[in-house]
RNA sequence: GCUGGCGUAGCUCAAUUGGCAGAGCGCGGCACUUGUAAUGCCGAGGUUUAAGGGUUCGAUGCCCUUCGUCAGCUCCA
């Protein structure tokens, strides 16, 4: 969510790190056994982290919400003292923290350490902070989670209090107002109430798509296999089980099977793939490609189960049962950077159909991976190359590639802030040498292809997740299950809203009657609640001029249009995808 | 998977300290014949509260286990 209350990022971090703070100290003057992690300012808001064996409940965090007011009234001035590692070292062991000690073990020799103290409370961090207590007007916090310390789950878990906080009473209150606004977004109250899918208790991460779900699945995939057709990739589908051997040969085995699930046939194991690439290998290696052919572009709309944990579940975001618009392309090495381009234009291109903004990251090796320093730094300045020449910002994610290879991967945003992993680029030299996958070169000699993953969507699960957050459910018309709703005004129109409809079809439109025999009004509030992109009711004044009064998911009331007018708007509508 | 919260009708929620399980919406029927965000009346719907076990004269409520779900952590498309 976007923040405004504030002029600069570094403005809003020195409020809520100094809030955290003030909330540290709240928490020992009530609890003086509790001891401090980190608490540091995050994209909306600042958490502390405490180790403590008493389990925060709702009412701890009013009361400390309320000893935190009275160190806000106490306008304590905050103090700054730089000091040695070992000054440091003594004040944590007087204090007897022994996660502070711990950071400060872990700090490089001659940093200089700064402790700020503010009353009966010192705490080691490194600032800035405000200068008095008072400055922090309005705050409030948010809930309660367990977090491990360090963020290793090998670490004791600590319990974290999350809160916001801001200058003035009213900004918070904007905050929190829109906080409910964007849980309305949420897709999966969006999703129920437009009965696009469910998530059956017979199979949890498992979606289960309804109708109207289909019709949104379904245009994605077209809009996509049109477009990557017309790019020269060519479509495959690969079997769903195959082998446990292939997945031993792809690295799967090693470095996934806790996310695998496995079935056996007749008395041999069997995998279900995770991932389409070792398929793709499969295609690519049943014959000899020459240097011509490449690049070789497989696409594949591919349907993947992963054994996710439990707690990792999120509506159509994080799912169990997912089709990733994957493509597997083997390019010469000369081919490689050009190749990287398309793919990330295309992606690109693809966004801005929707209007997404979105965020690149760089994913780099990671601890447990595949292949040499070498092959990893070339794929990964080949990956740097390309965004850099198409003049794209990005950010380094050290260690978040996958075992094959380095990664770019395409982040986009939730309506509460929270991003999304969809599109990657993943450049692989691991897989083409495990399959010893070739191609003739103009020497007449073998020569090893290079791979690339690559997803637009991502899934089209998560994708679909991000556009019903995004739209709020009134999604662009190419998209939208229903394009036109009509209603009759009464019994005595039925037919004419069948009849109606039925020139909306012809027309090529997505249409529903509501006949129902209900008043006009109920009718509308049913098919706004539904999101239904054009309402257009029929009574006895349509029928006498043959003009229909429309109303709008997005614009409200467009009040009278002429059939025919109406029809050639929503068809250009729906072919120009406008969002 | 870990920590914590939650689980009552298809949905959203009620049910004083443990004492006979309710409402609105939705659904079915009837009447009304309807004009841009909810017409009225009647009715069905819970094998008794996610499932299983325990404490108790008595459990939706307390305890245990399992499952699901939500938030966060870790992970990830």
């Amino acid at each position: 969510m976007a923040i405004a209350a504030f002029e600069t990022i570094s403005e809003k971090k020195i409020f809520w790190h100094t809030t955290a703070i003030i909330l540290a100290q709240a928490v020992k003057r009530l609890f003086p056994e509790a001891k401090l992690g980190m608490g540091p300012a995050i994209d909306s808001g600042f958490y502390y982290d405490f180790d403590l064996d008493h389990r925060f409940t709702e009412d701890d965090l009013t009361s400390i919400e309320t000893e935190m007011r009275r160190i806000v009234r106490e306008d304590l001035p905050i103090e700054r003292r730089t000091v040695s590692r070992r000054e440091a070292l003594g004040w944590a062991l007087e204090m007897d923290e022994p996660y502070k000690i711990e950071i400060i073990n872990t700090l490089p020799q001659d940093l200089e350490l700064t402790i700020h103290a503010q009353g009966d409370f010192s705490d080691l961090c490194e600032g800035p902070l405000l200068e008095r207590t008072s400055q922090v007007r309005a705050f409030k916090l948010m809930s309660t989670a367990g977090a491990y310390w360090r963020g290793s789950e090998r670490n004791k878990m600590l319990q974290r209090i999350y809160g916001i906080s801001f200058p003035r009473p009213s900004l918070l209150d904007e905050y929190l107002q829109n906080l409910v606004e964007a849980k309305k977004r949420d897709h999966r109250k969006i999703g129920r109430e437009m009965d696009l899918f469910m998530f059956p208790a017979e199979g949890p991460g498992f979606p289960l798509y309804l109708p109207k779900g289909m019709v949104i699945r379904n245009e994605l995939m077209s809009f996509w296999k049109e477009l990557h057709a017309a790019r020269h990739y060519n479509e495959i589908r690969t079997p769903i089980i195959l082998s446990e051997d292939l997945w031993h040969t792809s690295g799967h085995w090693d470095h996934y099977k806790d996310h695998m699930y496995f079935t056996k046939i007749d008395e041999a194991d069997y995998a279900i793939k995770p991932m389409n690439c070792p398929g793709a290998l499969l295609a690519y290696r049943r014959r000899l490609y020459s240097y011509r052919d490449m690049p070789v572009r497989l696409s594949e709309l591919g349907h993947v189960h992963r054994h996710e944990p439990s707690g990792t579940l999120h509506g159509l975001m994080r799912v169990r049962e997912f089709t990733q618009d994957d493509a597997h392309v083997f390019t010469l090495p000369s081919q490689v950077k050009d190749e990287l381009k398309d793919i990330i234009a295309l992606i690109g291109e693809i966004y801005a159909v929707f209007g997404f903004s979105y965020k690149v990251e760089l994913a780099t090796r990671p601890a447990n991976s595949m292949g040499t320093a070498e092959e990893w730094t070339m794929a990964q300045n080949a990956l740097k190359a390309a965004v850099e020449e198409l003049g794209i910002d990005y950010d380094i994610a050290p260690g978040g590639g996958a075992f094959y290879g380095p990664k770019l991967d395409f982040h986009l945003r939730d309506c509460i802030g929270r991003t999304w992993q969809c599109g990657t680029v993943q450049l692989d030299f691991q897989l083409p040498q495990r399959f010893d996958l070739t191609y003739v070169g103009a020497d007449g000699e073998k020569h090893r292809p290079v791979m690339i993953h690559r997803t637009v969507f991502g899934s089209i699960e998560r994708f679909m997740g991000v556009l019903i957050e995004h739209f709020e459910g009134k999604l662009p018309l190419w998209l939208a299950p229903v394009q036109v709703k009509v209603l009759s005004v009464s019994a005595k129109y039925a037919d004419a809203a069948l009849a109606l409809a039925g020139e909306m079809e012809d027309a090529g439109l997505r249409t529903e009657v509501d006949n129902r025999d209900e008043k006009t009004g109920y009718k509308v509030r049913d098919a706004i609640l539904a999101r239904d992109s054009y309402i257009v009711v029929v009574g006895e004044k349509e029928e006498k001029t043959g003009v229909l009064t429309v109303r709008s998911a997005k614009a409200g009331d467009m009040g009278e249009i002429p059939k025919a007018e109406f029809i050639a708007m929503l068809q250009k509508e729906v072919a120009d995808k406008t969002y």
